[in-house]
DNA sequence: AAAGCACCCTGTACGC
DNA sequence: TGCGTACAGGGTGCTT
């Protein structure tokens, strides 16, 4: 499930194959993968268009495009590219949904066996972007600035950093490794946190996050993340509690707890996590 | 503002 | 062993 140090990872990988490359061919194998403009103006609009730059905001890749347009891309949950060369062909993965070949014949393939990644071609990125919070590792993002964000909100601390508009780019793995990190418990009202929780907080996210690209994202569990070169990240291993529930909390030595908020699992210890301030 | 839920999907885990 | 079913999960949209 790419955040954003996966999606920072791919952005990185892509980098270098793809800019100031053209798409010489596009396949679309599974319509509504692509989410606007339809599928046949999707293919036209981007056959013969160059890459400028392979960016990120929040989740989303960003790459504008030397015709005006852009292209995002949303990988949700399984969505994953792959750069093949000539040689190899794009492959028959069964789970392709795009596939592209640009001018020096390199394959861009994304699959995604889920089907919920999308890819959206538009004149205007902020049509796509525009609900999106603050990048939680830009100098805008401010103990300060999350201080005076949480102040009077009667929602749970965990559920608000889940929520892409108040902060873009966090999932639910580094939501719970922050929290645990800055000993928040994750029940806790927003608004009810100290100033020295926020700091915590503030520091924790930074820190998850900045590991995270550092290792070169997370390839977790049954999907075995893999990169656009092929390669593992090795974040994986560098995680404290997330899907752990049962272990040891390796801080205090407590049994880590699951328990489900939103419809989705949260990782915790009861135990340095206070509930209190 | 906050929370619940259906939806989109399929691989996997689990129960019988 | 085989089959059916529940579940996970990011984001959107709708409802309360």
């Amino acid at each position: 499930m790419p955040e954003l140090p996966e999606v920072e990872t791919i952005a990185r990988k892509l980098r270098p194959a793809l800019t100031g490359r053209s798409f010489v061919q596009v396949d679309v194998l599974w319509a509504r993968t692509v989410d606007r403009p339809d599928v046949a103006r999707f293919r036209t609009a981007l056959l013969g268009a160059s890459v400028q730059e392979v960016g990120r905001r929040g989740k989303y890749l960003v790459l504008p495009l030397n015709t005006g347009q852009t292209l995002l891309v949303h990988l949700r949950m399984t969505g994953k590219f792959s750069l093949l060369a000539p040689s190899a062909g794009p492959g028959d993965d069964r789970h392709m949904r795009v596939r592209m070949r640009l001018d020096d014949g390199v394959w861009v393939v994304y699959s995604d066996p889920r089907k919920f990644g999308r890819f959206f071609l538009v004149t205007d990125p902020a049509e796509v972007l525009k609900g999106l919070g603050p990048e939680p590792l830009s100098p805008e993002f401010t103990a300060e600035w999350l201080m005076r964000q949480l102040a009077g909100r009667q929602g749970e601390i965990k559920r608000l950093l889940l929520d892409q508009k108040f902060i873009a780019g966090l999932g639910n793995i580094y939501v719970s490794e922050a929290l645990w990190q800055a000993q928040i418990h994750p029940l806790r009202v927003a608004g009810t946190l100290t100033t020295a929780e926020v700091e915590r907080l503030h520091r924790a996210i930074g820190t998850v996050l900045g590991g995270g690209i550092a290792n070169g994202g997370t390839s977790l569990g049954d999907r075995q993340y893999v990169y656009p070169d092929g390669g593992l990240g090795n974040h994986q291993h560098y995680l404290q509690i997330y899907d752990r529930a049962g272990d040891r909390c390796p801080r205090c030595g407590y049994a880590l707890e699951r328990i489900v908020q939103g419809q989705r699992s949260t990782y915790f210890c009861p135990i340095c996590q206070r509930a209190e301030p």
